[in-house]
DNA sequence: GAGATTAGCCAAAGCGCTTTAAAAAATATG
DNA sequence: CATATTTTTTAAAGCGCTTTGGCTAATCTC
């Protein structure tokens, strides 16, 4: 069924029946209904194609996944950053494209996408430091917003993120406050713009209590298990072992808790672990005393905001690039205790 | 740059550039080169909008995922899946489109992006047992291949699945061999086809082994960390608990390690857990000796394959439809060993 | 060398919608 | 009641591409 199809039907021109359907003024009520009824009576929808030929719009929204290698991880918080994202769209019309590809590969998509004039705007997903990608897009002029930042500088562009730096800075102000002064860092990778930031927090934490870094307990890679285990692992046999450890995701924090269980550890007693929580669906850090005490940021909700921030911009491109820092909240769970490694030894 | 000002720039018809980009025979070698590089010079790529509506086709795939509600799971074997559907597509010049939805509303997206003709076809993720999703699309005449069957009788529709009751059937033998008696099964949510797949292997396993079933040794639910340490805190606490458990996820194995942990016991040596792992990239469950003892199959190569099949699905639609069902690796790990139970009690 | 083929190119129609400009119908005005 | 105004409807152009059918010039055939 197709717009010339309902009007022959309806008695109608191609205009007034598209008119009716679109909520244009001049129409009157009477014939409206007419042809709402009939539309969804023949299940009518406007051709996507069409409707996006003759609009000059899209109504898509490109998602770009970046994967360093073809058999390279793909975060878990993807999944639930794009079903934030994927709810906002559809009360809004709008579609969502998706590419994974590798991360090299990717200016050149967003050159494509924007050249066929597959999407409206652009989600850019993991930032590094000095990302280029940011230029790319001004340059294409095609609408964007960041999933977080490429500095922290004055934000020419539109970005959605939570205070990476200030979370990390409070959690290991924490265990300071604990007693611990050895503190681990098993961070993400640091090329990537969000662990640089939380890594400046904890490093701050540490100047501010006058505790010596040391470049031993920091460790950067993809975020698995296996990374939280191997880094765990090869800490803890350190001479002068940390009493705490943060852990950048929750999965890399299990890694760290196998580690303690094959020691017979207790967690929070022997060693204390605190985790970003990104609050993904498949794990409950909730309940009176969570699993692990963590700094909380829903990802979800990041993709929701982010969603109605790029439907923004392009609706209003001549408005100023929007920005929004979300606070983590610190969340006291079972995994974190005072320092007793003196009492241990 | 639109078809029309690179032919003006060529000095040559729309026509003519048309069927030299899109490699008709009818050209001669010469004027091909020259448009192929003023094509490449100006970055120029036909609008998709406009070529889809001349085609016909929307060279779109669609992938609705369910949400049993708003804030159910996203599982994560889904960004996997996707990641190796994308990649397949990418080297087809096909793109996904992203739906997240809630499970009461996938029929109705599927009407709307088939009248619409907003893809060309979809995935149909995880199918429920008499899923009535099928036969919706049957009746649409919208080509679909399903990640996972909806019985287990005759193919009358395009799908990929693993063997899930031979891998679980052969890893509950495999612990009955080991001298267990006393096996628990914590499953997926029954409810979807795959997880009722598994229990039957599981039930022929015991049966096979002349072992009577204990209905408080299963469990099904959504798959998070949680309710494999529910369930298995539970189970650990009967008067006559398992000696081993079958574990449906990864996830769901974490939470059966916490509680082995808190209970100070030994992963193989007080417990044996079986996983199924689908080989998510952020968690390597590989090594001389894995973690876990697992039955294994990519879910990452099932999207790619399932991807593959639904674009020769479009393209050939007179053909019967197609199935693959892969096998799953049993592979031995550090998570099972014989059943001491009698020593320890 | 005249007629038949073939190679190479082009004009124009059409895909299904939105939107501009204009016409027709209904209502208001004095 | 004739004219001006507003409301409602329509014809037709255009979005950027593919593809049908046709044309011209070059090549082949005997």
């Amino acid at each position: 069924m197709n717009l010339k199809e309902l009007s022959d039907l309806l008695g109608l021109s191609q205009t007034t029946v598209s008119r009716a359907l679109n909520g244009y003024s001049e129409v009157s009520e009477s014939t409206r209904i007419r042809v709402t009824e009939a539309a969804r009576k023949y299940n009518y929808r406007p051709n996507a194609r069409a409707t996006g030929l003759a609009t000059g719009r899209a109504m898509t929204i490109g998602h770009v996944l970046p994967l360093a290698s073809k058999y390279e991880v793909v975060n878990p918080i993807f999944g639930e950053f794009m079903a934030g994202a994927s709810q906002t769209y559809n009360t809004h019309g709008y579609e969502l494209l998706l590419k994974v590809a590798d991360a090299d590969d990717e200016a050149e998509i967003y050159k494509i996408l924007a050249a066929k004039g597959a999407v409206d705007g652009v989600i850019v997903h993991s930032p590094r430091r000095g990302d280029k990608r940011i230029e790319l897009l001004r340059d294409i002029g095609l609408p964007f917003v960041v999933h977080g930042r490429v500095s922290e500088s004055e934000p020419v562009y539109s970005w959605i993120d939570f205070n990476n730096r200030r979370a990390f800075q409070q959690a290991c102000k924490l265990l300071i406050d604990l007693g611990h002064q050895r503190i681990a860092l098993i961070n993400g990778p640091e090329e990537l713009n969000f662990a640089w930031l939380r890594k400046q927090g904890y490093l701050q934490a540490l100047k501010d209590a006058s505790i010596e870094q040391d470049s031993q307990l920091i460790s950067s890679g993809a975020m698995t298990e296996s990374y939280g285990y191997e880094s765990a692992l090869a800490m803890l046999a350190m001479d002068n072992p940390p009493t705490a450890i943060m852990a950048s995701s929750y999965i890399v924090a299990l890694g760290v808790q196998r580690v303690i269980a094959q020691r017979g550890w207790v967690l929070g007693r022997d060693v204390s672990v605190i985790i970003h929580d990104d609050e993904l669906s498949f794990f409950h850090n909730h309940g009176d005393v969570p699993q692990f005490t963590a700094t909380r940021s829903s990802v979800r909700e990041a993709g929701e905001i982010a969603a109605q921030m790029l439907m923004d911009i392009i609706q209003h491109p001549e408005r100023q690039p929007l920005s929004r820092l979300l606070e983590a909240r610190l969340t006291i769970g079972a995994s974190t205790g005072p320092n007793n490694a003196t009492d241990k030894q």
